[in-house]
Order: structure tokens, then C-alpha cells, then sequence
DNA sequence: ATAATCGATGTTATGTTGTAACTTCTCGGT
DNA sequence: ACCGAGAAGTTACAACATAACATCGATTAT
């Protein structure tokens, strides 16, 4: 069976923080230091990151308390903005490696470890997108998530 | 397009607690007056309860104070045993309609009203569990949900 | 220049969801 | 009667999330 796939820019480091940037301001929001660091923190973790777990680092960083208030509130625009999406299984949020480019996105989350790979198949999404419309839906955003053991933690 | 489709036996009311009852015992669990008290409150809810609610609605019902603890502990054996599902992006429970039968089930939840209707499609879920066994997970469980307004709150 | 405004962030408080640890109760077997 | 095991009660707390209001700094209008 064959998967459609489109091109993809991957992005990381210094180049995902720039496409994040440049993603956020075409959204007409402000690129700010706050924001800036809240994101670094976002992206620097290897799993899904809470919001206190990014206050935490935040505030790390600065050396000064930063309140999960405020975290939320980038977060949650971050998230509006695909700079970031919300993990539900996991109340948790991951950056997006793609933030030019919507999707749905299917997250694998390991019970054992954490990791939490993404991966993006539109014809998936938009089976459960079709599903939801046939049932009267409008508006449908899909959550879709598996909570499982990776192949890394699966010997042990 | 056609569907596959396999019958159900929908359960309501006494048969709905008749089935979960026996779904239970099936486990090797009692079914006890306070997992009857939970089970009944779960299934009286129209949309998905958080275990607050049902502590609350238990606690009512009983003219006692039953902790949320209590609940949880019930509502997890419930899971495991199939008789309720948890929905995930709502932090809440409801109950399971056929116990007898498993499934992975796609719950739609309107961001307007709450209300969530559940449907079985096993082809979307299978090919969900698929994706996430190429990439290297076994045990997958999906959750796959869908937010969005539903066709009665879609007018107003 | 000063005042008004607005968006971003800080601050404090509180609400909601979820677990942990330990005790008490109940029931069946001896 | 005693014991053991599972269920439920109790208390405490951890983790997640939001609300309300104060402050700050940049921009605009006067």
C-alpha cells in the first residue's frame, strides 16, 4: 500500500526557532523575549513538556520565577498559532516541527519512556475528519493519539 | 463507499447495568453496592462525568459523603474491565454501551454543549493501530477524538 | 511633553483533576 | 473466634488549569 506524502521542512535548533518566529509574527502576534524563551524551553525537551515543566525551565534559565500563568497563556498561543500542539493524553505540549504547515497530527506516546513521536498521514486524519462530518460535526479537529511502547523500550 | 459493520448489542437503562454487571463478574471483579452506585451514576450522566461529578452525584444519591478517591479507584477498574471509557481531551468518564464488545472507539465532543456521541469504526481505528505498529510500537491503544460543534448547536 | 490606550507580563488566589498512604470494614475460610 | 484479603473510607497532597486584577512599556492622540 502506498502513503501519499508531501514534502515536509523539518525543522530544528536555530532554524525551528526561526520558522517558529516568522510563523507567530505572519499571525500578526509579537515575537517576545518571553515568548522567545518559553519556546526555547518548549523545544529543548526531548518529550512532552508541561507547563509547569516549562516554568520550571524557564525560570531555571532566568533565574527568576516565572508562574505557570503566564506559560499557559504563551502556550495556549503557541498552540492557536501551530507553533506548538497540546499532547491531551499526557496534559502536555510539544513544539511542532512544522509550524508552516497545518496537519493533523498523529502523536505515539510511550507508556514506558515518554518519547512521543509525531507522525502526519492525511488519509488517517481525514478519515476520522470525514467521520466526524458524517455524524452532523462541523468544524472537527481530531485528536488522535496511541499510547503504547516504543520499540526502544519494548526489549526491556 | 460501504462500511463494514457487525452487530451490536446496544444496552440501556437495566440491561445496560444487567450487561455491565456481567461483564464484570466475567473479570473475576464484584460488583459491589458502591460500583453499582458509581456504574449508575456514570450511565445517568448524558455527557462525559469527571469523577468529581460522579462523586458528587454518588454523594447525593446516598446522602453521605463519598471521596472522589473512591471513584477513581472504580472508575479505573471500569476501564480495565470495559464498562466505561475515559475520554481523554475532556478529563471525564462515560459509560460503555456494549461491554461485551471490544472496540476502539471514536468519541465526537462538542466544544458547545458537551455532548459526545461515540462511533465504532473499526477501519479508522485499524488503520491507526497500524501506522503505529510500522512505527515501531507494539500494545498500541489508540485514542482518536474529535472536537468540534455537533449538528444541534451547529444553528445557534 | 503628557495623557490615553493597548498588549504583554506579573502576581495572587483559587478551582479542578489525580494519587498516595494508611485505616477500617466486611466477608469467607479455618 | 480468628485470620486474611479485597473493598471502601479518610486524610493529605501533588499536578494541572484558570480567573481577576495590577503593572509595565511601547505606541498613538492631543
Amino acid at each position: 500500500m502506498l502513503m501519499s506524502h508531501h514534502d515536509h521542512q523539518l525543522h530544528e535548533g536555530e532554524a525551528l526557532r526561526a520558522a517558529a518566529r516568522e510563523r507567530l509574527t505572519k499571525e500578526g502576534e509579537q515575537w517576545t523575549d518571553m515568548r522567545g524563551s518559553v519556546f526555547d524551553a518548549l523545544a529543548s525537551f526531548d518529550k512532552p513538556a508541561s507547563a509547569y515543566d516549562i516554568a520550571e525551565a524557564v525560570s531555571k534559565r532566568q533565574g527568576r520565577r516565572v508562574a505557570a500563568n503566564s506559560v499557559y497563556r504563551i502556550l495556549d498561543l503557541f498552540v492557536n498559532a501551530n507553533l506548538a500542539r497540546r499532547v491531551e493524553s499526557a496534559n502536555a505540549y510539544i513544539a511542532n516541527q512544522h509550524p508552516d504547515c497545518l496537519h493533523d497530527c498523529i502523536f505515539l506516546i510511550c507508556d514506558s519512556c515518554g518519547q512521543t513521536v509525531h507522525i502526519d498521514d492525511d488519509s488517517l486524519s481525514g478519515g476520522v475528519r470525514k467521520a466526524a462530518k458524517s455524524a452532523g460535526f462541523s468544524a472537527p479537529r481530531p485528536v488522535i493519539e496511541v499510547r503504547g511502547t516504543c520499540g526502544d523500550c519494548e526489549g526491556q
